[in-house]
DNA sequence: CCTATTTATGACACCAGATGCCATAAACTC
DNA sequence: GAGTTTATGGCATCTGGTGTCATAAATAGG
């Protein structure tokens, strides 16, 4: 499993997944800030070092492993046509897609775990991924999208926060609805929604 | 100007507006994070501790004087019919409202710049005010708004963020439109958007 | 088997944001 | 002027995060 593949030096000794977990656990019963590092290295004994080495920020023990829907998204961008695409059809083919690997049975117990860990802690609400995500999906819609009335980088920010709201939200009630759907039923309201438009010119 | 109204002990002796506006302009010199709050103490002559006093966190420093908005929209709830608003109406009542106030010529020089440092900070992104903000606001939406087929938290969230980057987008971007412009057209475009619902019962 | 290389690990020191504690100085009320 | 209230500053400390260096362990090659 380890990355012993023909590689020189000595191997991994220690599982990142685990120390992630005890993390995880720690998180859960005291609450994400009132977990120290030092606390947490002895939890998993390991040394302060080692443990920034694995995980070079106290957020990365919750962030990491649920971004490979980004990877998704971004390994998707490459099908698009390359013009003349709606913003349906772009999340669609990139948002909802991207949304529903975290429910995928492998992952889904671990990614609600974490998920709810940082819906509970408003300083875990951006992460270092979301500003390349929102980089890429300006890009994608400059590009391949058939021009619409708002810039584009209100655009793909908008949407980054309103799948990130969707995703906290499923994280708490996914006995209610898929994801998907959460993010799904945000957009349909507010396409209910007629809001006059003052054009002053 | 201070607070000096028959109250009893030393009167304030620093202007905290001087100090933020000297913190304002290093930041957009050198950027946030290469700001030190020592270097900043130093440079609007107050002791490191007193810095700490008059604004809690960094972040206080930049978001300090953009929550009127915030205090705004929750005057205004009192004034909403008990039930059957619509979310439109939601929307024009308490979001458009608070954000033009940041169009206010006194304000807005200052919160733009405020804004733009925080466009580029995504570690400003979150501030504690938002999560009062979120909350405000899905109560709100249970108790005024006529029920939707979204759940009222997620509906709030997303509202929340939407406006955010909306104001966002415009401290960047003032001379293209208003940003309460630019909230309408976020919305207006989402209008447009339809997306099919996989309802499967 | 021995050596050189690669890598993980841990100990130590240090920076920066943040907080608590205590002493002091400057008003203001009486 | 005496006592009270409040702002201020100095000091110590906690916590997240980083750089540096030495050491231990495993692998490749002779």
């Amino acid at each position: 499993m380890s990355a012993s593949k023909g590689k020189r030096g000595r191997p991994r000794e220690i599982d990142k997944t685990d120390v992630a977990l005890a993390a995880l656990t720690l998180f859960e019963e005291k609450g994400f800030d009132k977990v120290t590092m030092n606390e947490l290295a002895k939890a998993a004994s390991v040394s302060r070092r080692t443990l920034f080495r694995l995980f070079p920020t106290k957020s990365d023990l919750v962030w990491d492993g649920i971004w490979d829907a980004l990877t998704y998204a971004k390994e998707q961008i490459p099908e698009l046509p390359s013009e003349g695409v709606s913003l349906a059809s772009l999340i669609q083919a990139l948002l909802l897609p991207s949304l529903s690997l975290l429910e995928q049975p492998e992952q889904t117990t671990w990614a609600r775990r974490r998920l709810r860990i940082i819906a509970e802690t408003p300083s875990l609400f951006d992460h270092p991924a979301f500003q390349e995500m929102r980089q890429i999906l300006t890009e994608t819609i400059e590009k391949h999208v058939s021009p619409t009335k708002a810039p584009p980088e209100l655009l793909a920010n908008s949407l980054v926060s309103v799948c990130f709201a969707s995703v906290l939200w499923w994280a708490k009630n996914d006995d209610v609805m898929t994801a998907t759907e959460a993010l799904q039923l945000a957009f349909s309201t507010f396409s209910e929604l007629h809001l006059p438009l003052n054009n002053e010119t």
